[in-house]
DNA sequence: TGAAGTCAAGAATAATATTCTGTCATTTGT
DNA sequence: ACAAATGACAGAATATTATTCTTGACTTCA
C-alpha cells in the first residue's frame, strides 16, 4: 500500500511541496508518470490531504501565540467547540482529558489584541464557563509535519 | 507593500498550493507573468515561507495528539528547548509565560506510545524537574493558516 | 497455466512556467 | 514642471513540465 518509495516522495513533498514533478522523480529515481500515478493515488487514498503555504506570521501582524484553557458546561460543550472553531484567529480547538475543557492556540497581533479576543469573542460565547491563558514567549518549534517512518510498517 | 491582489493571490495559495501559476492569474485577473513576479516577491520578501503538503495523522500512526508542559531548571531551559526541538514526535515547542515552562504538542500513536516517549525521552532530558500531560480526546479545527483579509480596506 | 491486476517506462501531446521586451503610470530629483 | 528612474504588467516566444496513453514486465490467485 504505501511503500519506501511512496515515503520518499511524502519526505519530499513534507520539505517542498510546489515542487515540479519531474524533479520529484528524478530524486526518486522513477518516470514522471509513475510519480504522478502514486501522487495521485495517495491524495484519493486521502494520504495526501492537501498543500499549504506556508506563511511568516509576523508580517501579517500575528506574531504573538497564546494557549487557552476554556473550561465549559458540559451540555453545551459540542456547540463551543463550533463556535471557537469560527474564530479565524484560533487556529486549533482541542477537547482534552481532565474537565471538560477545550485547549485553543490562538495567533494575534500582540497581547492586547489578544485580551480583547478573549474578552469580546470568547467569554461572551454562552456556555463558556472560564478561560486560562498561557502566552508564548518563544517558539523553539512549529511545525505540523508527521514524523514518516524510513519503512513501512505492516497494516491490514 | 502589500496589496489587495498579493491578498487575494495569498488567500488563493493558503486554501490550495501546488495550485498552476496560470490558474492563479486566472483567479485574479493579472497574466501569469505578473503573477509569478509576484509570488516571487513574496517569496525574496521572506512574505511566503514555503509550501508543505499536508499528510493525513491517522494514515501514519499519528492520531493521538498531547499537550505537555514540561517545567525545567531555568538555568537549563535554553538546553533543554533544543532538546525537545529535536524529538520528531514532537511538532511545537513553546516557551510560555508562568513558571519557567515549554508547552509542547506532541503526536503519537496512542497513550501507550505516548507514556513511553514521556517516559524515556522526555523526563530523561537534563533539566526536565516535572511534566503535565493532557492528551486530546477529539479536535474540532486545525490548521496553520494565517488569518488574512480579503481585501485591503481603500478609500477610493 | 492463464486471467486479472499492479506498476512503471517511454513516447506523444497538452499545458504551464519562465524569460524577455515594450508600455504605461507613478515617483523622484532638480 | 520636466526628464529620468522605477515598478507593475501584458503579451509573445521559448523552455520546461504535466498528463495521457500504450506497452511490457511482473505478481497473484484460482
Amino acid at each position: 500500500m504505501l511503500d519506501a518509495i511512496g515515503l520518499e516522495i511524502l519526505n519530499i513533498l513534507q520539505k517542498k511541496a510546489r515542487i515540479p514533478n519531474i524533479e520529484v522523480s528524478r530524486q526518486v529515481g522513477l518516470a514522471p508518470s509513475a510519480v504522478l500515478e502514486r501522487i495521485r493515488k495517495m491524495e484519493k487514498q486521502g494520504i495526501i490531504d492537501g498543500y499549504e503555504v506556508r506563511l511568516n506570521p509576523e508580517q501579517f501582524n500575528r506574531a504573538q501565540v497564546a494557549f487557552v484553557h476554556i473550561k465549559t458546561n458540559p451540555a453545551m460543550s459540542d456547540k463551543v467547540g463550533s463556535e471557537l472553531a469560527l474564530i479565524p484567529e484560533i487556529q486549533e480547538v482541542h477537547f482534552v482529558s481532565g474537565s471538560d475543557c477545550y485547549l485553543v492556540k490562538i495567533r494575534s497581533a500582540d497581547t492586547t489584541a489578544l485580551g480583547l479576543l478573549l474578552q469580546e469573542k470568547i467569554t461572551t460565547i454562552d456556555g463558556v464557563l472560564s478561560t486560562s491563558t498561557e502566552t508564548v514567549l518563544a517558539t523553539v518549534k512549529e511545525t505540523s509535519q508527521i514524523p514518516l517512518p524510513l519503512t513501512i510498517s505492516q497494516t491490514t
